[in-house]
RNA sequence: GCGGUUGUGGCGAAGUGGUCUAACGCACCGGAUUGUGGAUCCGGCAUUCGUGGGUUCGAAACCCAUCAACCGCCCCA
C-alpha cells in the first residue's frame, strides 16, 4: 500500500525546520519596521484575470505556470504566483492613493504557487517576501527598496551578494530598442536556436541572455538598451545609481538583465547569492509603470521586490552558516511509580503556569530512559521524584550541564529553578 | 514541456540472477549499572528490497510500464 505524500514541488517544514524560518520572519518584519513599510496580508487566491492583465499575457507564468481553476460559481481563480498584482490590486480596491501618507509602503509574506518542473531552489509552492511602495515617481525609493532587501539578507549573515541593476526605460524608450534589436537578429535568426526564433517576436530582449547562442557575433555587437534610453529615462537611471553610491551600496549595471514579468520600466534588478545549483537568483524586483492605472487606479507607478525564503536558506547553507536551530527544555520531570507521577504532573503544570518550560516522560520508561530522554531534550535540568523524595516533600534536582544535583522542597521548585535559569 | 540520475529498515548504505529467512554504520529499545544522561561492552530491531506486470527452476538484482525524488534545460523567486 502505497502512503499519501505531499504533492510534487512542496515540502513539509518540521519543527525542526522552524527555527530559520521564524528567523526570517522576523528579520523581515524587523526590517520592514525599521523602513517604516507596513504589512499586507492578500488573498492565496485571485480572480485568473488580475494576473492575464497584471504579469502578462506573454509571460512563461502566464502561459505555462499558473494554478488555474473553477469554483462550484463557474469563477475562473487561480493560486497567486506573484505578489505585486495582488498587491496592486489590493491597493486600488481600498483606494490607498487616497491615503494622505504617500508613498504606500508595504511588505507581504506568504505562499506563491507556480507549476514547473522542480529543482534545487525551485518549488511549486514557495514562499515569498516583498515588498511594494507606491505612488512615488522619487529615484530615492528605487534606492531605498533595493537597500531594503541588501540589508534583509546581511542581517541574516549572507556575504557573497551581487545586486546587478539594470534600466528598462520608459515605454518610449523600450518600444525603440525592442524594434532595434528585431531589425539586428532579424536577417539572421535561421541561425539561432529554436528558443530564440520565438523569442524575436515574444521578447528579443532575451536572446541577449541566451545560454546556446552566447557566443554568436551578433549577441556581442547587439544594440544596448542603455543606448536607447531617452533623455528622462536617462537623467532616472543616473539618479538611482548615484543614490545607490551615496549609500555605499556597489552594484553592476547589467545592459542584459531582462526581467520576466511585462510590467517592469526604468529600474530593474537583481540580487544574486552563493552558488547552489544552477539558480543564484535571490531576490527580483523593479519598477513598474501603468500597472495601476490598469486596474483602475490613478497613473502612479510603483516599485518592488519579491525574494524567496527557500533560496535563502539554500544560500546560507552555501556560504555555511547555521540553518538548524534545536529546541531546549528548562525542566524535565522523571517520575519514579504511579504516586509519583501524581505529584510529578502537579508540579509539571506549576512550573508551565511560572513560565518555565517543562515536560516528563509519558512512555513508562526506566529512570536511566528519562534521563536519556531529558538530554536528547537539551533539557537543562531534570526532576527526580520517587517514593523517597515523596516521603520528604522533596524533588532532586540535576544540572544537567554541570551534573551536580540537589534536593528541593517541594514548594520551592519554581523559585529554586527561576534564579538557577536566570544566571 | 524536454533530458539525466536514483528509488533497499526511522536515516545513511552494501548487495547487480542461486543458503539474502538482506551486510555494515547511525538512531532507537533492553541489559551490564534492580533510582540517574552525554563514554564502553553485550543483545534486540526489514518474511523484505518504490508500485504493477513480465522473463526464469529461481529475482532486491534482468525486461517493460508506472509513480516519485533529486539534478539540469526553458524560465524564474
Amino acid at each position: 500500500m502505497a502512503i499519501i505524500t505531499v504533492p510534487r514541488g512542496t515540502v513539509d517544514l518540521l519543527p525542526s525546520d522552524m527555527s530559520i524560518w521564524k528567523r526570517m520572519e522576523k528579520t523581515a518584519e524587523e526590517v520592514c519596521r525599521l523602513y517604516n513599510y507596513g504589512e499586507i496580508r492578500t488573498p492565496m487566491f485571485e480572480a485568473t484575470d488580475l494576473f492575464q492583465r497584471g504579469v502578462g499575457e506573454t509571460t512563461d507564468i502566464v502561459q505555462k505556470e499558473m494554478y488555474t481553476f473553477t469554483d462550484r460559481g463557474n469563477r475562473s481563480l487561480t493560486l497567486r504566483p506573484e505578489g505585486t498584482a495582488p498587491v496592486v490590486r489590493s491597493y486600488v480596491e481600498n483606494k490607498m492613493y487616497g491615503d494622505p501618507n504617500q508613498p504606500v509602503k508595504l511588505y507581504y509574506c506568504g505562499p506563491m504557487f507556480r507549476y514547473e518542473r522542480p529543482q534545487a531552489g525551485r518549488q511549486r509552492q514557495f514562499t515569498q517576501f516583498g515588498v511594494e511602495a507606491i505612488g512615488s515617481d522619487d529615484p530615492h525609493i528605487d534606492a531605498e527598496v533595493i537597500s531594503l532587501a541588501l540589508e534583509f539578507y546581511k542581517r541574516l549573515g549572507l556575504k557573497q551578494l551581487k545586486l546587478v541593476i539594470n534600466s528598462l526605460g520608459d515605454l518610449d524608450s523600450r518600444k525603440k530598442h525592442r524594434e532595434a534589436l528585431i531589425r539586428h537578429f532579424s536577417p539572421a535568426i535561421g541561425e539561432f536556436c529554436e528558443d530564440c526564433q520565438n523569442r524575436l517576436e515574444r521578447n528579443p530582449l532575451r536572446i541577449l541572455d541566451c545560454k546556446v547562442d552566447r557566443e554568436h557575433p551578433l549577441i556581442q555587437s547587439a544594440p544596448s538598451i542603455l543606448d536607447y534610453l531617452n533623455e528622462s529615462s536617462k537623467a532616472f537611471f543616473h539618479a538611482v545609481k548615484e543614490a545607490l553610491d551615496d549609500m555605499g551600496i556597489t552594484y553592476e549595471v547589467d545592459p542584459t538583465l531582462v526581467r520576466g514579468l511585462d510590467y517592469y520600466h526604468h529600474t530593474t534588478f537583481e540580487i544574486m547569492g552563493a552558488d547552489f545549483g544552477a539558480i543564484t537568483t535571490l531576490c527580483g524586483g523593479g519598477r513598474y509603470n501603468g500597472l495601476v492605472e490598469e486596474f483602475g487606479g490613478p497613473r502612479v507607478s510603483g516599485i518592488g521586490f519579491g525574494l524567496s525564503f527557500e533560496r535563502v536558506i539554500l544560500a546560507m547553507k552555501a556560504e555555511g552558516l547555521e540553518v538548524s536551530g534545536s529546541r531546549t527544555l528548562d525542566c524535565f520531570f522523571a517520575p519514579i511509580g504511579e504516586k509519583a507521577r501524581a505529584v510529578a504532573t502537579k508540579l509539571l503544570y506549576a512550573c508551565r503556569k511560572a513560565g518555565i518550560s517543562a515536560d516528563m516522560d509519558y512512555m513508562d520508561r526506566k529512570v536511566k530512559a528519562q534521563f536519556k530522554q531529558a538530554d536528547r531534550l537539551g533539557a537543562r535540568f531534570v526532576a527526580v521524584l520517587g517514593d523517597d523524595e515523596i516521603a520528604r516533600h522533596v524533588l532532586s534536582i540535576k544540572d544537567m550541564e554541570t551534573g551536580e544535583q540537589v534536593d528541593v522542597e517541594e514548594d520551592q521548585i519554581i523559585d529554586y529553578l527561576k534564579t538557577k535559569l536566570e544566571d
